[in-house]
DNA sequence: TTAACCCCTGTACTACAGTACGGAGTCAAG
DNA sequence: CTTGACTCCGTACTGTAGTACAGGGGTTAA
């Protein structure tokens, strides 16, 4: 249990000291035990930030992540299947959108290379 | 060359009035002729939104749709094929994010699901 | 003992992309 | 000739996720 204090929690989960005390402000990380007003971090918290960054990267909100947070220590199951399931058909339609704009925009890249004179239909390409 | 007002053009390209003068002011949106004060508009328009929407899809910011429109009616094809390419870098490596934190999430509902009590791992399934 | 760091709180500011609103003007129908 | 729907402009506000101070205090090493 390695005892840490704000700057290194930071470092050592890879965000800024005013992130992790604006989770705090957020409830997304607990407060922790204090000496002499100095905040004393475990690795839980670095683990707990490092899940905020890819729940994040999942696309979850901090409002939903603060709710998986609270789930995660309660035996409500339904509601955490709910959350992922719903997640994952957000995902789905997303990576849907992203792989048709990146065809589109290969095509532009295309287009934009073949011929050697002109404006090279921008617009047109994401038809 | 339907005529339309910003109401109508707003409904026709599914954005609020309020976004298409929002685009206006940022320069997304041509200014169009005015009868009396009132903005008219064509389907040119329509296509415009529909355009900024998609390439917005395709995570481009407003500021960088502005120069892709800035680009549609020039010859920098170079420039063109560079916002191109860097987006199409920066979407593979969202879409494989996307899918990474897809199957965490179907690991989660997997786990959330199978035994009948206690919690489920919420944070541990973001491994 | 003084500088260099780190920490505290609280407030304010940033960027992005809208969204809302007040007060005035326009326009077609009844 | 008034009503209702629509439009104009400008400014202000919203939400999301931070990021940046200001003004104070504690600890440590030269």
């Amino acid at each position: 249990m390695v005892d840490l204090r704000i700057g290194a929690l930071a470092r050592a989960a890879g965000v800024g000291v005013e992130t992790v005390r604006f989770y705090q402000r957020k409830g997304l990380v607990t407060q922790p035990p204090r000496t002499g007003g100095i905040r004393r971090y475990d690795n839980r918290d670095v683990t707990r930030i490092r899940f905020i960054k890819k729940a994040q990267a999942a696309g979850f909100t901090l409002a939903e992540i603060g709710e998986l947070i609270a789930l995660d220590s309660t035996d409500d199951r339904a509601r955490a299947r709910e959350l992922a399931e719903a997640r994952i058909e957000a995902l789905d339609t997303k990576i849907a959108n992203l792989k048709d704009a990146r065809s589109a925009l290969s095509k532009l890249a295309r287009e934009c290379s073949k011929g050697r004179a002109g404006p090279c239909p921008i617009i047109a390409s994401f038809g």
